[in-house]
DNA sequence: TTTACATATCCGCCAATGCGAATATAATTT
DNA sequence: AAATTATATTCGCATTGGCGGATATGTAAA
């Protein structure tokens, strides 16, 4: 027995982050627990796409979902792999570092100050943080 | 002026990474300089398969290549982007982690101890390090 | 200048991906 | 039991990716 669980796909954990659609989901996902309708908010794509990227993520281990009422919530979940968890740890830093990235976690922090702004927002749960330390290798 | 270069194309970057052949070219090249004929040899894989993902790592600036007369040197080049830079960097580190890297690396060491007992490697030129601190970030 | 060798590129094929549009499912409200 | 809301899945299509096989290019040797 080694430190490794079983046999991890690498390749199909970097193509899971080899799509800027998903890479704008992980980040606006951080430490939150994010319902879908804030996604399709915040990037402005149709639904059934966000949920498809979604459905990807998850289905590769790297978020994981939760029902309450009508909604699901997604969150990060470190994959149990040891490597993959500290590259995706690397990864979501690096994403906190993109402009483009940033100004997508602005417009969330803005939404969620004034969520009665947006139609698609009424009565949404607010993302809720989750204690996970994402942050832990950042330098 | 910020600290990036312009826009990186993350999602490409993964997608790089994203296959298992060229995961594996990666993981013999690590710190060294190896020419073609090495890799056709060790991973056992059409000669035209592997041009093509070395040219695939190149195009998206992940290795350079450097002609010595007949013979093509392939090496990793780090990406100019810092966070790409470092997740590469924790990737590598990944790999040597990998059982099968581990074996993939284990016969590149064996076959250049012995090159004569392999017809493909004859005259070919032997692996050279390269300096370069890709262990820098493990842990 | 042939020939041989190392490497790169092209071609045709099939599988996978990403997308918009439509539709299905699941839970809630009326 | 509808009707509504939130999310997921399916379908058809265009694009891309990976592959084997054949071929082209580039360099050195004969």
């Amino acid at each position: 027995m080694g430190t490794k669980q079983k046999t991890f796909r690498m390749d199909l954990f970097f193509q899971a982050l080899g799509n800027n659609t998903r890479l704008r989901l992980l980040n606006l996902m951080g430490d939150q627990e994010i319902c879908v309708c804030y996604f399709v908010e915040i990037l402005a794509q149709p639904q059934p796409k966000i949920s498809r990227h979604l459905a990807y993520l998850r289905k590769v281990g790297i978020v994981s979902a939760r029902r309450e009422g009508k909604w699901m919530h997604y969150r990060i979940t470190m994959p149990p792999h040891v490597g993959a968890a500290q590259v995706l740890r690397q990864t979501l830093s690096w994403l906190q570092e993109e402009h483009a990235m940033q100004a997508d976690r602005a417009r969330l922090t803005k939404a969620c100050c004034s969520p009665q702004k947006f139609v698609a927002l009424q009565g949404a749960p607010l993302p809720k943080s989750v204690d996970r330390p994402t942050k832990s290798l950042s330098r």
